[in-house]
This record gives structure tokens, sequence and C-alpha cells, in this order.
DNA sequence: TAGGCCATCTGGTCCT
DNA sequence: AGGACCAGATGGCCTA
């Protein structure tokens, strides 16, 4: 399995016939695509038409308010641009803290959400596992954590098993189980 | 070459 | 009203 290491993304524009070279790159904060503009907005007037007259403000015109409706749908652009960006800053961070995964495989965005899922299951079986067994002896001594929170995981996995998850996913054992299934066939390259 | 994955654009809806 | 969020569409890149 080789690494899917990317270069950046690089788009050709489709052409806007209409649109002057300063048109198709002006006002544009170094986006990068090029792809900007390309459906719905492809039928611009060219620039000039309704020009503005010397010295004072001038009403805006059909064309201008094209144009700020243009200008608008770049910076909504950027912003969707910047918010992908933020997602897949965050994809990436949740990559770095799942163990046991080939550093030469990038994992996919479906394969992270997944095996992160399956990863905190396992990590609470443990903990209730563990908090169960150690607080076992102290019964009648104070409050018994393990207990209640393994009754709260229960709660919440009934919950769970009433809605998408199947059966076996509604056991504790069973999301250990499965990251492990996962993790091995990550490890297999399938 | 097909299919998977992804980045980007876009218009609609929700939220503040 | 304007920004955030979302989902569909589109097209590029990569691998089997």
């Amino acid at each position: 399995m080789k690494t899917k290491n990317r270069p950046p993304r690089r788009r050709t524009p489709l052409q806007d016939t209409e649109a002057t070279p300063e048109e198709q790159t002006a006002d544009r904060p170094q986006s990068g695509s090029g792809m900007e503009l390309t459906k719905g907005l492809r039928s611009r007037t060219p620039r000039g038409a309704g020009a503005r007259a010397e010295g004072g403000r001038r009403r805006q015109g059909p064309s201008s308010r094209r144009e700020s409706s243009v200008q608008r749908r770049l910076e909504s652009n950027e912003r969707e641009r910047q918010r992908m960006h933020k997602l897949n800053n965050a994809f990436q961070a949740l990559r770095e803290v799942i163990p046991h995964v080939r550093a030469d495989k990038k994992l996919s965005k479906i394969e992270t959400l997944t095996l992160a899922k399956n990863y905190i299951k396992s990590l609470t079986t443990t903990i209730l596992t563990m908090s169960s067994g150690r607080l076992q002896g102290l019964e009648g001594q104070g409050p018994a954590q393990g207990p209640k929170l393994y009754q709260h995981y229960q709660q919440q996995q009934q919950q769970s098993a009433g809605g998408t998850l199947g059966a076996t996913e509604a056991q504790p054992q069973g999301h250990l189980q499965r990251y492990s299934t996962q993790i091995h066939s990550f490890w297999e390259g399938t």
C-alpha cells in the first residue's frame, strides 16, 4: 500500500469568456484554487458597463449590484474554504491521537471517525472494568463511582441499541473486539 | 480506466 | 442582516 501524499490541490479554472484576467483573480485573497465563480455567476457583464460617473457617488445600477453580489459570493466562498480547512485540521489532530496506526498510511476521514469511535468505546470499557474492579472492595465505605459509571454506561448503551447500533456493538466487549479487528485490517492494508 | 477520496463552489437553511 | 452550517454537484488526483 502506498501513501496518499498529494500535492496541494490545484484546480484548473473553467474559462469565463466574458471575464478579464483581472476579474478572475482580483479581490481574491490567495485562494489557491482558481475555481471560484464557475457556476451560476458566469454571465457577468464585462467591467465597464454601468461605469461610475466621474467624481461623485452614483446610485447602484444593475451591473454594480451584480458586482456586489459577486463580491459577497467570493467572500462566502473564502469563509467556506476556511471552515473546511479548520475541519480538516481537526481531522488531522484526531488522526494523530489514534494509536497503533501505520504512520505511512493516512487514514481517510471515514476511517478516522470509525476508528476513533471504536477506540473511545474500547477505552471506556477498559476504564469501567478497571474502576469497578478497584472499587469492589470499597462498598459501604462511601460513594462507589465505579458502579455508577457502569450503570450510566449501560443506560447509554441501551439507548443506542434501540437506535442504530447492532446487538454486538451494545456490548462493551464488542467495542474492544471491533477496534482490534479494525486495527488489524489497517495493518493488513485492507 | 473505474472507483475512492478529496477540495471547492453553490444555494438553501439555521442561528445569533 | 450576515455568518455558520450543510448537502449536492463537479471535477482533479491517485491507486488498483
